[in-house]
DNA sequence: TAGGATAGCTAAAACGTTTTTACTTCAAGG
DNA sequence: CCTTGAAGTAAAAACGTTTTAGCTATCCTA
């Protein structure tokens, strides 16, 4: 039984079954699609059709069926969402929903469409060698996220051929959405105006170009006005759990700190946790700044400060950008810089200006 | 030049192109493919099909293009993660993880397959009226997730033609990944064993069976021992505002509690800022119970004991049923349960004992 | 000026489905 | 014997793409 699918070489078509069950294409057809009875196929030879479908493992080519069974004029196209395996998918809620929302929306020229959107994952530094990328030959439209410096630099001198929206990144001939730039520069100066002096900043580890810049800008507003660089504490990761042996190793070499930047909401809970396991107190001894990318910091003890853009806003306007493109294959690549506004909580002390 | 587009009604093909261009369709796949130079097509030419296919706004088909190129031998399965658009996505970054990884590792008789991954939305409870759900005309095997009521009733007397694993529920005929059903009863047990008398359960609606099964184990283990009720505070979503919200409404009505439930670890968050903005103290004044089904209850202030199941571990056991039912389509639905064992941390106080 | 090479393309096949159309066979009923 | 209906079969078309094999000019060489 196992044997007959060999035959073929592991693939089981619908010709498989039908010789392996005795009857006709079109009736092991009419059987899949569930058409049998109106098709008059008597339900003992139905019977005998299931049985070698289940007996020789068919899996149906999905894509032959969608190009056989696709309206004439309508057109699936495929959205990919590329991210690393590395780095957590957070953003993909995000973007599906929005996506979904736009491409449900009819008032585009997109009408007539339907959307698919798959998920494809890269090892970090390796986006080159993500099979069907360079070729497009699994979808239609991309967006792509955590890409490292090789990534990226792969990115600069290749041609993908088809819409391409990068996120928390720009790279020349892409559109890009990222943060406003500035983000960093703004919490070094609140940090300052709140007369903290002893500043660090923590990450993880590798930088992405987009905290890379955070953590930059920060660096440049401190040294710019202060004429000393804040403490780096690098995380080996982006975990919470990381972040957190980070900030008590920093803690324990006994540098004092009065204030903090972290640039994931997530790596805030960590230095929050380590904060308090060494007695110290949010805002008073270390004010802390995060970034607001999730929905959990205004429930941190004491509520977190940020400046930063949202996934929700990431992911609206990232779907925004591709569906233009995909509207409209002419347009030229745009840079959106999602403006941020600092959300003074708690753990920066505004009591204390 | 937008007028061509039109005549085929909307979807632009290779052939079109090719009649625009004035050349053959060979010639305009081999531009499509960037085999134009060994395939001698002159550059003229290829600037003549490139400026077609912008102008036309050509979109390929990748069904047709995967079915063409897919090797002889090689299967593309697709295998849909599918939820409510109600509902976060939070399981889908360890679920593809999972997915991707076990299909990485060739020790099955999967090898000379290769996986995508796609992510489909129903609008809760309408989880029947999904195109191609019925029909299995999009993906090859689905896990389907965060099902209301109404949807479970359409699955149990639907037959899907395509491998299918529900995860945190469970339902006849089908391969379901749950949560130990007893978690909701060990919260009880243990906050009781703690000496807590006045007890709440905090969950959000609507009730997934999953979260159901959760509340109502723990009222009866409570009810069973104290011949009472614990109170039930209901938020009207998921998300730690809505907990939040009503958890502040609960306490200003005045009703005294020391044990809380919380069926999630973002409802917990929310909870855990309401209390402490009541000025109450937790483990002193309540003893707090989450699920661990995220990263963040160790680092909450204090530490969240939890009972429950993280969601890679629901990942990596649903990934390994839907793989082992597309290998052998002929092994019968199973049932797992994911045993639980409690975390006792700081928010329940186990020293009190 | 015949012969061959080469540039530049075109025509047709193939991928795996589903559906349609026309045809066959068999049994039963009149 | 003729008709009718059930239960199929067989073959072809179609979906949109990529690739293979082949064709036709043109140019080079002898």
């Amino acid at each position: 039984m196992a044997k007959a699918q060999k035959k073929t070489g592991g693939r089981v078509t619908v010709k498989n079954i039908a010789d392996y069950a005795g009857v006709s294409i079109g009736a092991v057809s009419s059987v899949l699609t569930n058409r049998h009875v109106e098709r008059r196929i008597s339900s003992q030879t139905a019977q005998k059709i299931r049985k070698a479908i289940q007996e020789l493992g068919y899996l149906p080519d999905i894509n032959a069926r969608r190009l056989r069974t696709s309206g004439p004029k309508k057109q699936n196209i495929v959205l990919a969402f590329i991210t690393s395996f590395e780095t957590p998918l957070a953003l993909v809620n995000d973007l599906v929903l929005a996506l979904k929302k736009s491409a449900g929306e009819k008032e585009h020229s997109l009408s007539g469409m339907s959307f698919s959107v798959m998920v494809e994952l890269f090892q970090a530094g390796k986006l080159k060698d993500m099979p069907g990328l360079a070729t497009g030959e699994h979808f239609n439209a991309a967006v792509i996220a955590n890409t490292t410096a090789e990534d990226d630099q792969y990115l600069n001198r290749a041609h993908l051929p088809f819409p391409v929206v990068l996120v928390n990144r720009s790279i020349p001939r892409y559109s890009c959405v990222i943060e406003d730039p500035g983000a960093g520069g703004i919490v070094g100066n609140l940090l300052m105006k709140h007369r903290r002096r002893n500043l660090a900043v923590l990450h993880g580890s590798p930088l992405t170009q987009n905290t890379r810049c955070r953590v930059d800008r920060f660096m440049q507003a401190i040294s710019s006005q202060l004429g000393s660089f804040p403490h780096e504490i690098i995380a080996e990761q982006l975990s919470e759990a990381a972040a957190y042996d980070a900030m008590i190793k920093f803690l324990d070499q006994g540098q004092p700190i009065d204030g903090l930047y972290a640039v994931t909401d997530g790596m805030a809970l960590g230095a929050y946790h380590a904060i308090r396991k060494k007695g110290l107190s949010i805002p008073h001894d270390i004010s802390v700044f995060g970034v607001g990318d999730s929905d959990i910091s205004p429930f941190f003890d004491p509520p977190l400060s940020v400046v930063g853009v949202h996934r929700n806003e990431l992911g609206r306007e990232t779907s925004r950008l591709l569906l233009r493109q995909i509207e409209n294959a002419r347009t030229s690549p745009i840079l959106v810089e999602i403006p941020v506004q600092p959300i003074l909580r708690e753990s920066s002390d505004p009591a204390k200006e």
